[in-house]
DNA sequence: GGAATTGCCGGAAACGCTTCCGAATGGTTC
DNA sequence: GAACCATTCGGAAGCGTTTCCGGCAATTCC
């Protein structure tokens, strides 16, 4: 009976308390405490002696507890629409990178489009169990966002997907400069009558790339056809279908630009499908330089966005706010730069 | 002053706690907890009073104070090599969805290569935060998860490094039996001479798939030249390297078979590189069925692994295990199936 | 009509930790 | 040698829940 009790190696029935180890090293749990949150008023030796014990028995703090009764669980919460994904994978993994340094976790929180539920969730799902939480393209309208807010909640926004509201902390890419640098680049290489499948309509991104777009264009001279906008969902199969509607017009277009990697491979496909070499016929330009750009072929030219950055610098403000840091610049734009590779070329004649 | 405490939009500081709901509700907190925890116990009509409070003030339950106190957090432990990553992404999404559908969350801890810290991490980081944990791709050894399980910790393993120890939840894919189908599939097109990318040595995926190739080409009666199997490390400079040795032997393959979609794609550009046509000069069959087969050209023939579903089932395994419920099949494999894609045609004769 | 049963609810302990407050000790200072 | 300060530590109150236990009222049963 008592084995269970005597068995060394596993030394606690189940988990080992602040008290177990206070009650082996002779100290209080006050004590421990101190000991375990680097409190200076601990004599050296007590300490050490503490430490020892600590180790010995592999403990670690319940951080449930402790955020009970400290208010810091060392959890984030964050979300995003997709976890699986070649845009948001790289952002999610800056961010775990970045908060791990500091002994923080992540607690995952996929969207799945259910923005349905009645409350806010993302603020039920977390209060209480996280510090604070980071927003990858969050639906919540800017009205929400703030609501948030008010209730003290520490929290970033990572690539907000409508123009940030203000006073709202937000890391972004620079997205018209990127879209810019593309068009350039197109223009450079002689093209003038340049498609774009853009993304989503009224998305941020989306706007500002065009943005960047249309200043290229305006600077080289050249006056926009509409038609050669086409909206998109971000997504491969509508890129493919754009790219087709792009090509079909009476005039047209020598480059395309597509607005994301996605988008960009569809239009690469539709090239193919029609027996248009890349970039022999057809110039293709991506954005967000994720690792689909490298591993299609011909590989993409794309505008790289520093993405595993953006998620290590949302950390980096998000810990900011939690510890109550004066924080002078709550928006943040990361710069982008284009990345040349074999998609893009000069116009046949 | 008294301001900021009738504000009504956001009805208390900070945030409201079951106390509050039971003031606000005109019962006990007792009473609210069994509403909120769906106990049987409470008068129809009090519950949807209590339900009224909760719904208006948008009120959850601290997850960290109800593990204290009840010893179930809601949250799981999770560790993967890579989150960003078209292998394991899948996997976490399935699991974050099973999850989440079980009001749980996931709780990350990549575990970037840091098997070195005294003692196995895993445990340490999870114990009292979470009720259980999911290993993917444990680097742990048999001997240290069998530790962790003594320990009474609830986990378990999906997709095992090494060959699963006995007695340890697991869930895997069928390896040999994909290899299989994949090799039958290049015989049955007229290739005899059939060159394999392996794995990582030692590894229980790429030891599996490299005898279901064998038993496929023994049932053809072929004998396998050594020379004609070379080890990767999964990732795709890797694979484009084994290719070229592959294709620069004295009589070298017509058809390669990549253990994993990275190092088919690596040899698909190693093709390229030589002039050769895919599947034209030479066929290429990857394993996974990753996003990235669909998006190279021409698209690759791959072994399909239920990612997603092996997340789920890990979760729905580990929920199983946590409630105590009786587990008869520790071991769980789930199906792999050839997706023929255009990479693979018969030899040039 | 009293006793036993049932349904519903409140009081209070417990979960593991942090932190405030105050006590004890030993050393300084005048 | 008394008064004071600094250092180090323990006691104990709470943090927000869950859950056991017991109590009250309304039934039901003989």
């Amino acid at each position: 009976m008592a084995q269970a009790d005597t068995q060394f190696d596993v030394p606690f029935r189940g988990r080992a308390t602040i008290r177990d180890i206070a009650d082996l090293a002779g100290v209080s749990i006050a004590t421990v405490s101190r000991v375990l949150n680097d409190r200076p008023d601990v004599a050296p030796d007590t300490r050490e002696n503490v430490l020892q014990v600590v180790r010995a028995h592999g403990f670690s703090t319940n951080r449930g507890a402790r955020g009970l009764s400290s208010g810091r669980t060392g959890l984030i919460g964050l979300t995003l629409p997709l976890v699986a994904d070649a845009y948001f994978g790289p952002m999610l993994s800056g961010a775990a990178e970045a908060l791990h340094e500091r002994d923080m976790r992540i607690v995952l929180a996929p969207t799945l489009h259910e923005h349905d539920r009645e409350v806010s969730l993302l603020e039920r799902l977390m209060r209480g169990t996280t510090d604070g939480a980071i927003l990858m393209l969050p639906e919540e309208s800017a009205d929400e966002l703030r609501m948030l807010q008010r209730q003290q909640f520490p929290f970033v926004v990572v690539d907000p997907r409508e123009p940030p509201p203000e006073g709202i902390a937000c890391v972004a890419a620079m997205h018209a400069s990127g879209a810019k640098q593309a068009t350039e680049h197109l223009l450079e290489l002689g093209h003038s009558r340049i498609g774009a499948i853009a993304g989503a309509p009224r998305w941020y991104a989306t706007e500002e790339r065009l943005l960047g777009f249309r200043a290229a264009l305006a600077g080289a001279g050249i006056l926009l056809d509409p038609e050669l906008i086409v909206y998109s969902d971000w997504r491969m199969p509508r890129g493919t279908e754009a790219a087709e509607q792009l090509l079909s017009l009476s005039d047209p277009p020598t480059a395309i630009f597509g607005f994301n990697d996605n988008v960009a491979i569809g239009a690469l496909h539709a090239a193919g499908a029609r027996g248009l070499s890349v970039p022999g016929d057809l110039s293709i330009v991506g954005f967000d330089d994720t690792e689909l750009a490298m591993i299609v072929t011909p590989q993409l030219t794309s505008v790289r966005q520093p993405l595993a950055e953006m998620g290590r610098m949302g950390v980096s403000l998000l810990i900011r706010i939690i510890e109550g840091q004066r924080v002078d610049a709550l928006r943040m734009e990361l710069s982008t730069k284009l990345v040349v590779r074999a998609s893009t070329g000069p116009p046949r004649t």
